[in-house]
DNA sequence: GGACACTTTTT
DNA sequence: AAAAGTGTC
């Protein structure tokens, strides 16, 4: 039967997971140029979508709305993306049941859980003699590329950031052209898309920033640390799913003379380059006489961080727009993780988990990364003797005081808002004992 | 081994 | 100016 044959043919697997475009991908530009039609394939998770207790999830509604957008582009190939809802063992155990599959392409993912399920997985499709092929796409440099002369990884961003441009050429910032072959996808019109109710969630209503850099590069240096001015480009998000190429912003990025833009990409590989070598950093300091700090973890204080009643308005600010949008202005995200890890002494990781759960553009290279520079245990991190004052930080970075108006309206009334939490001067020779205290062992 | 440099500071 | 340490070459 016309059915059966087709079944047995032999095709290829292209997995999407944080890469969701059909333009300059490296791994489907691969899959497109191998011996056989390329089925495409996404796979939501059970295992990480099942420890997400809020069901309005905006990352999920984003990566939902995307694999749509993406079927119906690949409609115009006479091909779909094969979506399934399962841990990724099950899953990859249902197609190779179905499909007669002889190689399965993908992106490499640097993060601990991925490299782990990837590692295991490898080891399975070699037993069943599928070939695992999966390429660089989600960095300019990865792994080891961007290592010091004795080979060792940096672990300071300025000496990495020189090896970086003095190796980048513009073979590493061309695009690859996967829109011409996508004639090579297998054709079917068969799937459909779980609905977001069948996953388990409801459809947020967080608004998804567009893709919009090019005019904020050259202004972004002199723009970038004030929140109440549209000067970031929101890019994280599209970077964190892949809805956009980085080769496409590099190269960009590289073609302003302002480079600090470019600088902050390469900020972001530094960071994932870091988690790729020491993948205990996830959960640990990278110092580790940091891991030493005997931190007060006080719930009600935490509970006033979160919800942004710290009595500071430069805190209170950043909480809010991070719980009502998703987003928080980077110079702001400085400031509320200085004063969680220094003046409430609370443990950097109760606060790089709450990111980790509110951020639509959450990246755990990025996040560990930005945490522990704040609490001072990172790598090239501020000294901890560095604690931010979030009045200060508030009359350099919003004088006017407008970010504040917007996120904490009652501000302007004094009889509303609640008083500091702490004494500034007293959280800051607490925090300079506490972490003496610590690194004097 | 020593010079030098070091994202985002404060008092 | 001082808090004070250390990675890199």
């Amino acid at each position: 039967m016309l059915k059966q044959s087709l079944m047995k043919q032999a095709i290829s697997i292209f997995w999407f997971r944080r890469d969701l475009r059909l333009n300059d991908n490296a791994g489907l530009y691969h899959a497109l140029k191998g011996p056989n039609p390329v089925l495409p394939l996404f796979i939501f998770d059970s295992e990480i979508l099942d420890k997400l207790a809020d069901k309005d999830d905006a990352r999920v509604s984003f990566i939902y709305k995307t694999v749509e957008a993406l079927q119906g582009q690949l409609k115009h190939h006479h091909s779909s993306i094969l979506v399934k809802h399962a841990r990724p063992y099950q899953a990859w155990a249902e197609v190779l049941d179905q499909y007669n599959v002889t190689a399965v392409y993908t992106n490499h993912d640097y993060e601990p859980y991925a490299a782990t399920r990837d590692g295991e997985l490898k080891t399975f499709f070699a037993a069943k003699g599928i070939a695992f092929n999966t390429y660089k796409d989600q960095v300019i440099f990865e792994k080891n590329e961007v290592v010091k002369d004795d080979q060792k990884p940096y672990t300071v961003f300025t000496p990495y950031k020189r090896k970086w441009y003095d190796k980048l050429k513009p073979f590493y910032l061309k695009p690859y052209p996967t829109e011409k072959y996508l004639d090579n996808l297998f054709k079917t019109n068969a799937f459909d898309t779980p609905t977001l109710k069948q996953l388990g969630f409801v459809e947020t209503k967080t608004a998804f920033p567009p893709i919009a850099y090019v005019n904020i590069i050259n202004h972004y240096a002199e723009r970038r640390d004030f929140p109440a001015v549209e000067g970031t480009s929101h890019i994280g998000l599209h970077l964190r799913f892949g809805t956009e190429s980085i080769r496409q912003l590099a190269h960009d990025a590289n073609l302003a003379i302002e480079k600090t833009w470019l600088n902050e990409l390469i900020w972001r590989e530094f960071y994932m380059m870091v988690l790729y070598h020491f993948p205990n950093t996830a959960t640990h300091a990278f110092k580790p006489d940091y891991e030493g700090i005997k931190w007060r973890n006080n719930e009600h204080e935490f509970k006033a961080w979160c919800d942004g009643q710290t009595g500071y308005p430069l805190v209170d600010a950043g909480m809010r727009q991070l719980n009502q949008t998703g987003y928080m202005h980077n110079r702001v995200r400085m400031v509320t993780a200085s004063f969680l890890s220094k003046h409430l002494l609370i443990d950097w990781r109760w606060g790089e988990n709450y990111f980790a759960r509110k951020l639509l553009d959450y990246e755990m290279a990025s996040n560990v990364g930005g945490w522990q520079w704040a609490a001072g245990c990172g790598t090239d991190a501020a000294p901890y003797f560095r604690v931010f004052s979030p009045e200060l930080q508030l009359k350099k970075f919003d004088p006017q005081l407008q970010y504040i108006k917007k996120w904490v309206p009652e501000y302007a009334d004094f009889g509303k808002y609640p008083k500091p939490i702490v004494d500034h001067a007293f959280a800051r020779d607490r925090c300079l004992k506490a972490f003496k205290e610590a690194l004097s062992k």
